[in-house]
DNA sequence: CTCAGTCAGTAACATTAGTTACACAGCACT
DNA sequence: AGTGCTGTGTAACTAATGTTACTGACTGAG
């Protein structure tokens, strides 16, 4: 595990806190889709993305959910932090985008090192900006954006984090983590095509104007 | 202001913190409809209410602007926080919803203070809790909610803000809060007096299902 | 190959929200 | 009272999004 801590957290943390991180942390691989945290959850342990990428939703009482933003090596979970620090019930679902590998620390150990390393306060304050500006970005393309301009930038969002222009995805997967219709995505989607933005293919689509 | 600090922030910090608070933090008396901070600003002070109600909006390339939430009495605004350790420019604009009384605290304090009072981290931590739980709150009412369900909801928080039943409002300006047109608006007002939930007057409209 | 299940395309329609245009009411000022 | 400005009500229309219903194409299991 020590490998993969130097590599993607050894630009910020110091080798104390590395090998802290390293003995008290958990390594995990997770399969794509696999859930880590449910709406309600109590959360015991943060994560830190070593490689692969996480998704973050939300739900509302229906049960409609609704993608936020993606979660990427050298990231964590804010949600998680508060909800840690203050016994809280998580606000949104984390389900593996692609598949992940990640260290989980123990929820305490946050708060310890935050007044022992400075280069840890510093990585949890960043964190929950970098997380404030994703949830900014997600309300202007909620609020300002129509729904083909918000469907291209899912998906190029989404080519992004798989590393990949074409993506595996149905329609119907698209519909529900934008909150909409299948009927309305496939819409939008054969207009895009002929814009000649993308190409469509049976469970998966080639964004071509990246 | 050391009346006003132990009101409003006895219950969370020690006294060596409020002296300190005390004697590095300016008191402002701001009006009602005050900018505090615009988009690209860079911040030097971050803002802990005393009392009063400060808005805070969201603004796209093209000028329109969205209400997120409104910050109170104990709350300081968790972008100020992250804006001033980066060096970055405020993503967001502040408005004096209600004539307000504030406190203005020098950023390098903030950091300091980090490390040295265990409640002050606890108050920034828990700070970005809350801003993060109430930006999720308006991504679910733009992505959730019908725009009357959305209208009612805004009523119903800017008449707890105000702390009264009556609003002093124009349709035009709730239109631009919601980002929507006045028409819209007042159609879904004219709907919501014959549901007996409002009372409609020139400037005003009494909420009555509080 | 056949069958069942999933996925995608499309039409027709319903609902919601945004736009344009205009009438008129309330209020301040003269 | 007359003038002008701001705020509100409403109709008629357009545009965007959501819904229902049906078609056929593709795929994997048997």
């Amino acid at each position: 595990m020590i490998k993969e801590l130097k590599e993607n957290y050894g630009y910020l943390f110091e080798d104390s806190l590395l090998m802290e991180i390293n003995s008290v942390g958990t390594f995990k691989e997770l399969p794509e889709g696999f859930q880590l945290i449910d709406i309600g959850d109590y959360i015991k342990s943060m994560p830190l993305l070593v490689s692969g990428a996480v998704k973050i939703l939300r739900e509302d009482d229906k049960g409609d959910e609704l993608l936020l933003y993606f979660i990427e090596r050298g990231d964590t979970c804010a949600m998680t932090l508060s909800c840690c620090m203050g016994q809280k019930k998580s606000e949104i679902r984390a389900v593996a985008e692609t598949p992940t590998k990640l260290i989980m620390v123990p929820v305490e150990k946050m708060s310890e090192w935050m007044g022992k390393y400075k280069s840890w306060q510093n990585f949890i304050l960043q964190s929950y900006h970098d997380r404030m500006t994703e949830l900014l970005e997600a309300v202007d393309a909620i609020a300002f954006l129509k729904m083909d301009e918000r469907l291209f930038k899912y998906l190029k969002d989404k080519a992004m984090v798989n590393h990949n222009e074409v993506i595996q995805v149905t329609h119907q997967q698209i519909a529900f983590d934008m909150h909409t219709s299948r009927v309305v995505i496939s819409r939008l989607l054969k207009t895009l095509e002929i814009e000649g933005k993308i190409e469509l293919h049976r469970n998966s689509i080639k964004i071509l104007d990246l």
